[in-house]
DNA sequence: CCAAGTTTGTACCGATCGGTACAAACTTGG
DNA sequence: CCAAGTTTGTACCGATCGGTACAAACTTGG
């Protein structure tokens, strides 16, 4: 038996290469290796179920290894400088697209609202938190929170749009110099 | 006669909403009125055809109305304050979606990748410019510029995860703040 | 080792996809 | 006003869509 979780990456990897609608079956079924008999049985409420799941797991990994360590870091500043190599890692450089970036952007949005809104949510408010613990006042710490949630998906944008990961680096290079000053 | 032109507006929005590949010819037909005969007639290249001309129309408008005024900008700290406000204008502050980069986030880069990287780098090259001229070094501009296109962006993004404009509003009121200040 | 339960591949379903063919309905020029 | 050219709606094409049915192939427990 190969379970859901096996099957979750490469299903994560044709949603972000080809967006919901464009994930077709017969994609899902050659990147995975699964045939639709199995895919059918791993996730009887079809593609729906099978987005929903990545959504999720995605969401976890973002809890368990960026928001979660930003709440509770003992050295929250060194908490958000880890946040940044993570993400930069976790998007390569914005060679690998943010998939519930795009689902916010997509008309897919309203059937994946409430995961798309808790999961920028958090993490803000993750964030806002460790910028708060890191010697900010709540204005402040929300602000910045907000601008580089929004520097990092910009920057996935642009980088994309221009063929050239630098553009990624180069702004996050600068916001984490920005963050750690203020 | 209905000419292109004039169904070009309800493509764009077919498009903004759907995505290419959710954009299907039924949609397009509802959105725009016309019947396929009519549309295969306007645009014989198909589907990619009408997508090619929506990207070029909405090029042309950013050419037009944005990056033409912040190269010839006589005063340019106020063509790059003015942008502002037409690029909220026309995102409506998050609520309508940036086409160009919905295509730079999905597997449609490859086939218009070249119309989407011309539309990047001259609005980056353009604002670079502005920004020089309005007294900046030429690394700052070009920095803040990139700064500037990333920031809209993603605030697009969050404003619409969030399903809420007042996201994309306060980013670009501190980003125009630090732009007039810098 | 075999029976019961699970997983798998295949064939098939109706619906819809993008696109074509083409006659009927219009518009236009003389 | 009519002939020539243009535009339009409709019917249709094969391909593919997401999903279902189900028998054959496997796995597992006793």
């Amino acid at each position: 038996m190969t379970g859901r979780a096996e099957a979750l990456p490469a299903l994560a990897e044709v949603f972000r290469a080809h967006g919901y609608e464009g994930a077709s079956l017969a994609l899902i079924s050659r990147a995975t290796g699964l045939g639709k008999g199995s895919l059918y049985n791993l996730f009887p409420g079809g593609k729906a179920e099978m987005a929903s799941c990545v959504l999720e797991e995605i969401d976890n990994w973002f809890e368990h290894n960026l928001y979660a360590p930003l709440r509770q870091a003992e050295r929250p500043a060194e908490a958000v400088s880890a946040m940044f190599d993570a993400v930069e890692a976790y998007f390569r450089s914005g060679r690998r697209v943010c998939l519930v970036g795009i689902v916010a952007l997509s008309s897919e949005r309203d059937r994946f609202g409430e995961a798309v809104r808790s999961y920028f949510a958090r993490w803000v408010a993750a964030l806002t938190e460790a910028l708060q613990r890191s010697g900010r006042d709540a204005a402040a710490s929300a602000a910045l929170a907000e601008e580089i949630v929004i520097q990092i998906q910009g920057a996935i944008v642009l980088a994309r749009a221009l063929d050239d990961p630098t553009v990624y680096t180069r702004a996050m290079t600068a916001l984490k110099a920005r963050t750690a000053a203020g």
